[in-house]
Formats: C-alpha cells, sequence, structure tokens
DNA sequence: GTCTATATAACGATAGAC
DNA sequence: GTCTATCGTTATATAGAC
C-alpha cells in the first residue's frame, strides 16, 4: 500500500484516485477522458495505467468506493432503536446534508447502475449491503399499532428517499426553470433539510398537523 | 420536409430521429455510437450526417423534442381551473402515467441538462417554456385562505414533482436493492399513480386523514 | 438519396528510456 | 516509479461512385 512514502503530501495512487473521482462523477464512464484524469491529477497518462491497468478497472475503484459511501450511512442510521418519528427526522437531515457535501454522488451512481446493471447486483452481493430490514419493520409495526396510518413500507421508504436524493439530482432543472441563483438554491435546500421530514410526519401522522413536533 | 413520399412507411430522416432516440435516452450523448444509432435505423452511417450533419446536431434534434414532450404536459394539467386538491390528483396520475411510458426520458434528461447546462438554458429562453404560474399561486392563495398548511409553493412543487420522477429514473436501484421483479416494479408503481397524491395531500391537508377522499 | 471506401482525429493502452 | 513516444483501435466525418 503506502510503501514509499518520501516527500509528497499524497501518493501517487491516492492522487490518481481523488483526480478519477472528480471526472467520473461529473462525466461518468463514458464521457470521462483518461488525459483529463491525469491532468486533473498533474501526472503522465501512463501512470493510471501502471497503478490501475485499465480505464475499466479505474472507474471500478471509484464506484464501489461511491457506494460504500452512499449505502452503509443509510444503513447505520435506520438502524438506530429510536421512535420512528425520530428516526425520520434523523435520517433527513444528515441525508440531505451528506447529499450535498457530494452533490455529483446520486447522480452519478443512479446513472452507472442504470447503465450497468450487472456490475451493481454483482457488488451488492459481495459487499453484503442489504437494505435495514430493521426500519421496513419501524413503519409495519407503527401502522399495525395504529400510530401512523396504513402504508406499504417501501412505498414511504421510496418517498422518503425520493425526497432527499431528487432535488440534489435535478438541481441544475430546477435553478433553470426557476431561475434561482445558487444562494437560492443553498438556502432552499438547507430549508429542506428540516422541512422534508415535516412533511413525512404529517402525511403518515394519525395526530393533527405537528402533532409530534 | 415530406419531399419523396414513395413507396417507404417511414421516411429516413424520421427512421433517424427514431433511432437517434431510443440510443441518447438509454446512452446518453457521450455514451452514443454514431454506429450504434445507424445499425438501429436499419440504414448507413454516412445517412446520418447526410440528414443531420453531425452527431451534436442530432443529439441537439432529440435533446430539443424531449424537452419538448416532458414540459408542455406538465403546464397543461397545472393551468386547469379546478380545486388544487383534484389539480394535484390529476397531475401526479397523468405525469407518473407518461414517465412510466418514457422511462429513460427523465433521466436522460436531467443528466444531460447536468453536462450541459447552457443548452438547457438556451432551450428554455427559445422555446419560451416557464412553469405554471398558475399553479404556484394556486397553492399560495390556499394556504393563505388556510385551506391547507403553510408552506413554500417551490417546497411543495419540488415534493410532488420528486415523488413522480424519482422511482422511474431510480428504477434500478429499487429494483437491486429489493430484490424486485418486474412484475413487482411495476405493480409498485401502478400503486404509485394514486397513492402519491393521497401521501401529498395528507401532508398539506388542514382537515383529518383522507378527509378529501 | 444511398451506398462503399477512406480521411482525420481521439482514445485507451503499451514499450522502453531513465 | 515516472516519463516520452508510439502502437492499435475506434470514433466522427467526408469523398465520390451509383
Amino acid at each position: 500500500m503506502d510503501s514509499q512514502i518520501i516527500n509528497k503530501e499524497k501518493g501517487t495512487e491516492a492522487k490518481i484516485l481523488d483526480a478519477a473521482r472528480n471526472i467520473f462523477h461529473t462525466k461518468g464512464l463514458a464521457g470521462a477522458r483518461m488525459q483529463e484524469i491525469a491532468d486533473e491529477a498533474g501526472i503522465n497518462k501512463a501512470m493510471l495505467h501502471y497503478y490501475y491497468r485499465s480505464k475499466e478497472q479505474l472507474f471500478d475503484a471509484v464506484f464501489k468506493e461511491a457506494i460504500g459511501r452512499i449505502f452503509p450511512i443509510i444503513v447505520q442510521i435506520l438502524s438506530y432503536e429510536i421512535p420512528l418519528f425520530d428516526k425520520i427526522r434523523i435520517f433527513v437531515k444528515e441525508y440531505i446534508r451528506l447529499m450535498r457535501e457530494n452533490p455529483y454522488l446520486p447522480g452519478f451512481v443512479i446513472n452507472e447502475i442504470t447503465q450497468h446493471p450487472d456490475k451493481f447486483a454483482n457488488l451488492f452481493a459481495e459487499k453484503g449491503i442489504e437494505f435495514p430490514k430493521v426500519f421496513y419493520d419501524d413503519i409495519k409495526n407503527s401502522a399495525e399499532k395504529g400510530e401512523i396510518i396504513n402504508i406499504d413500507p417501501l412505498m414511504l421508504i421510496v418517498n422518503i428517499i425520493a425526497l432527499c436524493i431528487f432535488p440534489v439530482v435535478a438541481k441544475p432543472v430546477i435553478k433553470g426553470i426557476y431561475r434561482l441563483t445558487e444562494e437560492d438554491y443553498n438556502d432552499f435546500m438547507e430549508k429542506r433539510e428540516y422541512e422534508v421530514a415535516d412533511f413525512i410526519i404529517n402525511s403518515i401522522s394519525m395526530n393533527n398537523k405537528n402533532g409530534d413536533k
């Protein structure tokens, strides 16, 4: 791994991965150029092949890292043993924050999975990633106990994820349609970090509006 | 336009555009190959340049068509003069149906806009597309009259669009995580055509659950 | 208008000097 | 390990026969 740490602040392999991440996340596998990645890393194109053999293997490294960055955090938060509404509030806030910190991550992952579903299936089995059944059961139990309305857990989960991710993925479209400045958009997304949870809880709660707040 | 309609069921230019749509929608600008489009159209590669000069101009034709297919329908439905809740129900149903009929359309548009924001801005100004202010005002008025909770119209609009589009764009991810078959997924999406409206109306309604149903 | 053949450039990948 | 130079291939695009 870190064989010769002599003078560089960062090893060449790490610099390549950083550069590859930047380029692949923004341009995708098909749109990225090895030359561009080399330039971004400030090194020569041959080095890319020296460390990662091929474009595809370099891409795989970036893709695996992206998967490992998105899903474990979901799994972790959704496995907390806290009341459902608290869990939703924490999840929404943390997840939107995470997406905003890595704005190209969700689009990149969705896109590449759409174009190479096989690669995704393998990686999922191999990493043993599983969407937390705990959360699924939370919803089911709360519905049965009459704490929330009767809703298919999958339906609710997809709604939650959609409300978190879509505004990040569709940022340029939203900005374009509503003529938002970067600042407008940031304000909007900051508001979402807590308002999205209200929106969800309002919808599934049995009580009156904001009864849980 | 239709200069020599002699024996072909469909003119060459139209066949090319059909093929280009299929390929560009699924693989994007960077991933598409002119040869592949020619094969899909059942004609020669040189014909593509004869009718559309360059890959970029062929892409532009497909992209403009996609924009023209997505937005006018939104604008139309959202301009109806009917009660807000009815409008939301109709919109959600029709929009999810439209997305399901053109499953690659939303991802294609979002993606290409993200990678070429300039092209989008020009097209928007040129086509005079504007997101219906009527709907924005509907929400604002309903909130002021106390018919719905106090919510930023933009916040609600983005939520609605997110709930309609995301599950279509992220189809392979959802199928992968929850091990859904194609049939499972179709059932799920069919349910969404009406349940998403319930979800939204539940959230913003002042009344009890399903008070509007 | 439609084809085959080809020009021209870009890309991923490798060889070989240091 | 890192570079320059280059190979082999594939992509877009065009020329020219029919």
